[in-house]
DNA sequence: TTGCTCCTCACGTCACGTGAGGTGGC
DNA sequence: TTGCTCCTCACGTCACGTGAGGTGGC
């Protein structure tokens, strides 16, 4: 027979509030043993006190309730164990942007310039392998990763020779709505019909007229090559619509220092007369 | 003259999002320029992009909007940077907090046992000097250290010599709501009235029974001496009321080593007849 | 019997995001 | 003139916390 207590007590044991608990009993991640019909009385059965520690420890780690509850609800270990290495490994990402923010900031307040130049440029029409993909700002990292992997992976296959930088084109609704559809490309030389696998596809980037600036650096940083871009082209009152493009010359694919990174942020222009 | 522009443009420039960007006016963190009386379109002006790029990295580093504020506000760079550098601390704990969970969750999950005897056990009438104060759970690490730290002073200025370890109160309330009337004390030698300075009272703790545990470990694993506790003191039906009480007899002070650490759990249980 | 514990709503918090429905500017 | 951008509500999100008002159990 179970040992029975109260949401008191049983908060007492596990350290989660009485609130806490309600909540998870509500949203049926940790039902009580027992519920008095009459009075609505909860009661914890002490073998409660296992999934209480676990829930605890994963909520501490901000890990969502849903995931909590699949975690629960996870037939085997492995399944468990895989969902929280998951939980651990994208906590650990956030860390690493965390210290990039932070290096970005102190960047900011020590008043390190960029002092770099805008030049104009007219970037002729560019054949190119592409993916593109509806991506939020904040996941645009990882999945630019990935989806360079498969392009690189079809370029090799279809034996397609690479003509410049990889690079990416973000339309306004990336940065005014944190989600738009983001095309990652290969330059490539032009070919005839290749087979190419998955989602990668044969594009021309359209010809175009761009204030374009080099940005040395993090890409935390980037946003400051954004606004000398965005203030110069306003100043002169030279911007055209359609999206931004990004070149990059070198990343940490290339180096690990990542002040050696260098990112092409090129923002359409009209053309001159 | 300033060059003004548009929402939109202004987004882009600095990767707020527009809501962000709306969000910021309405609370007053970033006032645009110029809104338009008649259409209510905002402008905002170029120089604004360095107070947004600032605000970005804040609200990155999750700073709450009402600091952000505080530190646009801030007169001089010193309180601003005084404000920045508090936050950076208040992340650097929080960093710690979440490697100590992400060690007690990897001890949970690998089945460590704490294996550890529960005794029960007469604690006589305590003489103490001690402060009280309305903690939250998630503060009271931070809250102890200061405490102990006045009350050693007051300690050693009043010539009390210690009688045992540092312990603390924790109400039911403390666990059950996360905040509560916690008593941190230093027990003494019974002394003729004394002065003491600040925060600190002289108190006697009275006399009770307590189921008790040692915990051996670091504080983010207590709550499984409080599971053992509870449950045992629950099957045997001996529970009673009254604060917990926590004695700290091998702590971060003694040692760097925090599986060498040692908490004394007491929790209390009615007199055996 | 008296508190104390527990109960259920209903609403608040925080920093925006999500539409809906409508208007201004090039 | 036609879209496109911008506008303002009103409401949703997430994981509880904060009371209010009321009842059960020792």
């Amino acid at each position: 027979m179970d040992v029975l207590v109260t949401i008191g007590e049983f908060s007492r044991m596990t350290h989660l509030s009485v609130k806490a608990l309600r909540h998870y009993h509500d949203v049926g991640i940790l039902t009580p043993a027992d519920v008095d019909g009459v009075s609505g009385y909860r009661r914890y059965a002490a073998t409660q006190v296992a999934a209480a520690q676990l829930i605890r420890r994963l909520r501490d780690l901000e890990m969502p309730l849903d995931d909590v509850r699949t975690v629960l609800a996870a037939a085997d270990v492995d399944t468990r164990n895989a969902a929280i290495t998951a939980h651990l490994a994208r906590m650990e990402q956030r860390l690493e942007q965390t210290r990039a923010t932070v290096a970005s900031l102190r960047a900011l307040l020590d008043g390190e310039r960029a002092a770099a130049a805008i030049t104009i440029r007219h970037i002729d029409t560019t054949p190119a392998i592409a993916i593109e993909g509806s991506v939020a700002f904040d996941d645009c990292d990882s999945w630019l990763t990935a989806a360079y992997e498969e392009l690189e992976a079809a370029r090799a296959a279809a034996h397609l020779a690479l003509t410049g930088p990889a690079g990416a084109l973000y339309p306004a609704e990336f940065f005014e709505a944190e989600t738009g559809a983001v095309v990652a490309y290969l330059p490539v030389a032009p070919a005839t019909t290749v087979h190419l696998r998955g989602r990668v596809t044969r594009v021309d980037l359209p010809a175009a007229d761009f204030a374009v600036l080099v940005h040395r650096g993090a890409f935390a940083d980037l946003d400051r090559a954004y606004g000398s871009l965005g203030a110069a082209v306003a100043e002169q009152g030279i911007g055209a619509a359609g999206p931004i493009r990004e070149r990059y010359l070198v990343t940490a694919a290339d180096t690990d220092d990542v002040t050696a990174h260098l990112t092409e942020v090129c923002w359409p222009v009209a053309p001159r007369p």
